[in-house]
DNA sequence: TGATATGTTATCTT
DNA sequence: CAAGATAACATATC
C-alpha cells in the first residue's frame, strides 16, 4: 500500500510541517519498532526529509537521521500548531492520538510527531546521516521512476535502463516490477495498474516484451505513479498523509481490487490470480 | 470461522 | 545461480 506515491505524499507533508522544528523528547512505547539511541536526536532540529524508494530519511541538523520504513500499515502523523483545523482527517484510520497503535512519539518544540503501526512491521532507525547509504535497505535499491520529485540523489529509471533490466529476465513482468532491487518504489497496486494501462498480461516473461511494449510499460509506470501522487496516494487500507488525511487514488483503480467486476475498458470480468505471493488483477481481453 | 490484505526477507524446491 | 512458491511477521476487517 504505501508505495512510491504514498511515501512521497508523506514526505511532502513532513517537509512542510516538521522541518525547522526541534525534538525535545522521544517516547518509545514499543521497543522493537525503533533501533538506535534516542539520546542522539534530542535537541536536534529537522533539516530535510528525503525519500529512497519506499523509505524515508528524516535528516536532523546534528549529523543524525531517523530512517523510516512504514511497510504496510505504518503512519507518520504530525500535529502542529499552524494546522488548527484538519477538515479531512480520517477518524476511522487515525482517531485519537496517541492511540493503542502509537508506538513512538516525538515531542517537538511546536507540536508532536506520532508513529503508528497496526501490524508492527515498520521500523525506525536512528543512524548517522553519513551512514545512510550503507544501510541494507538502501544498498540494494534499484533506480526509481521519476515522478517529479527529487530528494535523495537516487538514480532514476530511464527507458534505456528499463530495457536493460527486463532484458534476458525470464521472471514474470509483474514480479519484476515489484522487485525493489531492480526498480524502487513500485508495489502491488501500481504494478497491477501499470500493466493494465500498458495492456500487458502480468504473467508474461519480462524478456518476451517487445521494444514497443517495453516503452509503453515504462510510460505507464510513470503515469500511474504520477496519478497516485496527484490524488495524494491510495488509502486502500491504513494509509494517511502527514496530517492524518486519506488519499483518493483508490477511487480511480482500473483493476486493483476489482476481481469479478467488469473491466472499465471492455466490460469483461476482471480476473484475480496470485503472483509473487500477491493478489494480481487483470483483464483477459485488454491485457495479453 | 476463515479468507484476505500488503512490504520485505528468509527458506525451500525445482 | 535463476526462478517460483510459500511462509513469517501481527492484526483488522469482511
Amino acid at each position: 500500500m504505501p508505495e512510491l506515491p504514498e511515501v512521497e505524499t508523506i514526505r511532502l507533508g513532513l517537509e512542510k510541517y516538521i522541518v525547522g522544528k526541534k525534538i525535545v523528547g522521544v517516547e518509545v512505547r514499543l521497543k522493537k519498532i525503533l533501533q538506535g539511541e534516542t539520546l542522539k536526536i534530542v535537541g536536534a532540529k529537522f533539516k530535510k526529509i528525503r525519500r529512497f524508494g519506499k523509505a524515508l530519511s528524516l535528516d536532523l541538523d546534528n549529523e543524525y537521521s531517523i530512517a523510516v520504513h512504514v511497510k504496510m500499515t505504518g503512519q507518520l502523523i504530525a500535529k502542529v500548531p499552524e494546522v488548527q483545523k484538519v477538515p479531512k482527517v480520517s477518524k476511522a484510520l487515525v482517531g485519537e492520538l496517541p492511540n493503542k497503535f502509537t508506538h513512538v512519539i516525538f515531542r517537538l518544540d511546536k507540536g508532536v510527531l506520532y508513529y503508528n503501526d497496526v501490524r508492527q512491521f515498520g521500523w525506525l532507525k536512528i543512524i548517522q546521516t553519513a551512514k545512510i547509504k550503507d544501510q541494507n535497505f538502501l544498498k540494494n535499491l534499484g533506480p526509481e521512476p521519476f515522478v517529479g520529485q527529487t530528494s535523495s540523489g537516487q538514480a532514476f529509471l530511464t527507458l534505456e535502463k528499463f530495457r536493460e533490466i527486463i532484458r534476458n529476465k525470464s521472471v514474470s513482468i509483474k514480479v519484476l516490477l515489484m522487485d525493489q532491487k531492480r526498480i524502487a518504489g513500485v508495489g502491488n497496486i501500481y504494478a497491477n495498474e501499470a500493466l493494465f494501462l500498458a495492456g500487458i498480461h502480468p504473467t508474461r516473461k519480462a524478456m518476451m516484451l517487445s521494444s514497443h511494449e517495453a516503452r509503453k510499460l515504462y510510460q505507464a509506470i510513470i503515469k500511474v505513479l504520477k496519478l497516485g501522487l496527484k490524488y495524494g496516494g491510495a488509502s486502500e487500507n491504513t494509509f494517511v498523509n502527514a496530517l492524518g488525511e486519506k488519499g483518493e487514488y483508490q477511487n480511480y483503480f482500473s483493476v486493483y481490487g476489482q476481481a469479478n467486476k467488469p473491466c472499465k475498458n471492455c466490460g469483461n470480468i476482471v480476473k484475480r490470480i496470485i503472483l509473487g505471493g500477491r493478489g494480481t488483477f487483470y483483464c483477459e481481453t485488454c491485457q495479453y
